[in-house]
DNA sequence: TTGAAAGCGCTAACAG
DNA sequence: CTGTTAGCGCTTTCAA
C-alpha cells in the first residue's frame, strides 16, 4: 500500500551499501544471507521508511488481487432493498478479504466503468439485465465474471441464484387453492429471478388447472402501479403475485386490495421477502432469498476461478417459504 | 481492466509490422502519424483483442486511483446501523466513482489489511477508535487518510464530523428542563462522537445548574445493559442520554423505564437517530446525523488531497434535532 | 514519420 | 554470499 511513494528499493540498496537483490532478499527472507547483512538492510529500510511498491509487485505477478462488486446501489430505498444490498456487499467482501482479495465497489454504468483504470482479477455482478451491458463490458475486457442471477440472453457466464422457480412453486403449493385465478404483477426490467419465479407459478398452475395472467406496470411510479392494480382487481383475480416486496407493499396500500385481502377473497404474495412485509396491514406471503449464503458462495466461486479451477455450473439454492396466513384463516 | 492478459503492446506491434511506440501513439492518439498507419494499428489491436495493462499504466503514473473505505461492516445489525453503513458506503463510493476513483472496501482488522497488496491512493476511515490501529497502519504505510469522527489521541489527521456537541446541547435546550438530573449511558469503546456529544450535554448542564452522571455498561449484552439501567433508575435520573439508537431502544425495553417515560417522570434521549426510534414504545428524542452529506464531503476532501491540494481543517456539520415529545406533553 | 532505448519498482535467474 | 541483468507492459524522450 502506498500513496506518496518515493524511496525505492534502489535507495535502500544505496543507503545500505548493497545491491538491490540483497535488499529484496533481505526483506522477503528469501536468499540465505548472513543475519548481519539482513539486519543492516532491514534497519536501513525501516529508517528510510521504505515500502515495496504494490504496483510493481503487481506488474510482475500479473495481478493485484482486485475483485469487482457490481450491484445497483442502495441510494434509493424505493428501488433497492437496502438490507439485501448491504448483506450481499458485506458477505461478498468478507469472503474476498479472507482470501486476501480486495473488493472494489463498481458502478453500474458502463461509462463510469470504462473510466476506471483498474486491473480487475474478476468481478461479481448481481442481477444482470437481459443483454446486460456490464457483462458485455467484462467479456470484452476479458474480466472473468460470476453473476447472481443470470442474463437471460447469455449462455456462457457462470452464475448462482436462489431457486426461485422451485420456491414459488412450493409457496403456491402451500398458500394457494387449486383453481385460483392468479395475477402476476411485474415492474421494471426483466430479470431472471422474476422470470424463474413466474415459471414456477406457471408450472403450479398447469398442474392444478388454475389460470394465470401477467400485468406489467408502465413505470415505477404510484400512478402506474395504481392503474395496474385496478386492472388486476377487475380481472377477478384471487391471488396476486408481486415481483418484489416493495411492489407488494405498494399494492397492499390499495384500499380495495386491503379490504379483499383481509377476508379470504384475495391472497397477496411476493417473489421477494423483506422485514417490512411484517409491518404490512395485510399478510403477504413470500419466498425468502438467501443473500448472505449466495454472496459467500458466489465469492468463493470467483476465488476458485481466479485460482485457475473450473467453476461448477449453475448453482441453485433451495429457498425458505414464508407463509403469512390471512386473518380469516387464523380465525378458522 | 484485465484478468487473463496475454497480448501485449509488443504482440500488436509485431502483428502490425510497426514498433511499440507507433502502437502506443496510434492507440492513444498522441503522435502525429498518418491515418493509414493509425487505422492499421487500431484494426490489429482490435483483432487481437489487445487491452493496455492497467498495472503497467499504474506503474508509470504512480497510482491506479484506488481509495479505501474502512467502516465496521454491517454484518451484525445489533452492532451497526445498517442504514447508516449503507448510506456512507453508497455516497462515498458514488463520489469517488464520479471522480474516476475506485472505492475498495477495506477490512477493519490490521492483519487482513496487511495481507492486501493494494496500491491505495488514500483511504477514508469511519469512526476511528482511540489510538486507532488502522490509522496507525495507514500512517506507517504513508497512505493519506481522512476520517469521519476522529481519533481522540491523534492530532494530525484530517477529519470531518457531525457537530455532535452543538447538536446535543441544542437538543437539551429544547427537550430538557433546567435542574434535571441527567444520566448518560455509554456502551462499547470510546469514540469521538460520543465524547463530543457528552461534552455538549455537560456544557448545557453547567449553564443550567443540572447534574450529570455517566454510566458505562460492562458489555454489549442485555444483562450488562439491564444492570446499568437499574443503577440509573436508582440514581433518580430525570433524563437518560443513550450513546446510540440501538442502546436507547434496549433501554426503552425496560418496563420501569417505559412506565416512567410514558408519564413525565423520565425523558429518554439518544445521541444517534434511526428510523427504528419511531417504532419504540416511548418517545425517544435524538440528534440526527447526516451520513450522506458527510460521506460525500469526506470523499471530496480525499479527492482534493489526492489532487495535491491542502485539505481544509476539521469540518463540523450542523445537525438536525428530532424532538419526540412525551405523551404527557402532547396531552397537555 | 517512425523506431530504439530508457525507465517506472521489483524479483528471479544467473554469474561471480 | 552478493551483484548484474533481464524482463513484467507501458509511455516518453531522443534519434534516425
Amino acid at each position: 500500500m502506498s500513496a506518496t511513494r518515493k524511496i525505492t528499493i534502489r535507495d535502500v540498496a544505496a543507503a545500505a551499501g548493497v545491491s538491490v537483490t540483497t535488499v529484496s532478499d533481505a526483506l522477503s527472507g528469501k536468499g540465505r544471507l548472513p543475519d548481519e547483512t539482513r539486519q543492516k538492510v532491514q534497519a536501513t529500510a525501516e529508517r528510510l521508511g521504505y515500502r515495496p511498491s504494490a504496483i510493481a509487485l503487481g506488474l510482475r505477478e500479473r495481478g493485484l488481487g482486485l475483485v469487482g462488486l457490481c450491484i445497483a446501489p442502495a441510494g434509493n430505498a424505493a428501488l433497492t432493498d437496502v438490507g439485501y444490498w448491504a448483506t450481499i456487499v458485506t458477505y461478498a467482501s468478507q469472503t474476498f478479504l479472507s482470501a486476501g482479495l480486495a473488493p472494489v465497489l463498481l458502478p453500474h454504468s458502463v461509462d463510469m466503468l470504462a473510466k476506471l483504470k483498474i486491473p480487475l482479477d474478476g468481478a461479481i455482478l448481481v442481477d444482470p439485465l437481459v443483454d446486460d451491458a456490464v457483462l458485455t463490458f467484462f467479456e470484452k475486457r476479458r474480466v472473468r465474471c460470476v453473476t447472481i442471477g443470470r442474463d437471460l440472453n447469455r449462455e456462457s457466464t457462470c452464475w448462482l441464484d436462489d431457486d426461485n422457480g422451485e420456491g414459488v412453486e412450493r409457496m403456491f403449493e402451500q398458500a394457494v387453492a387449486p383453481g385460483s385465478r392468479i395475477a402476476v404483477v411485474t415492474i421494471g426490467q426483466r430479470k431472471s429471478y422474476a422470470v424463474d419465479a413466474i415459471a414456477g407459478a406457471t408450472r403450479w398452475t398447469e398442474r392444478h388447472g388454475s389460470s394465470i395472467a401477467t400485468f406489467q406496470t408502465e413505470g415505477p411510479d404510484d400512478r402506474s402501479i395504481e392503474a395496474v392494480v385496478s386492472l388486476v382487481l377487475q380481472s377477478g383475480a384471487d391471488v396476486i403475485l408481486a415481483q418484489h416486496d416493495r411492489l407488494a407493499l405498494r399494492i397492499a396500500a390499495n384500499p380495495e386490495v386491503a379490504r379483499r385481502a383481509s377476508g379470504a377473497g384475495l391472497r397477496l404474495l411476493s417473489i421477494t421477502d423483506s422485514p417490512e412485509l411484517e409491518q404490512a396491514g395485510i399478510p403477504i406471503s413470500a419466498v425468502r432469498q438467501r443473500p448472505a449464503l449466495l454472496a459467500e458462495m458466489t465469492a468463493k466461486t470467483m476465488i476458485e476461478m481466479i485460482n485457475g479451477r473450473q467453476p461448477a455450473g449453475p448453482v441453485l439454492l433451495p429457498m425458505d417459504i414464508i407463509i403469512r396466513p390471512p386473518a380469516a384463516a387464523l380465525r378458522a
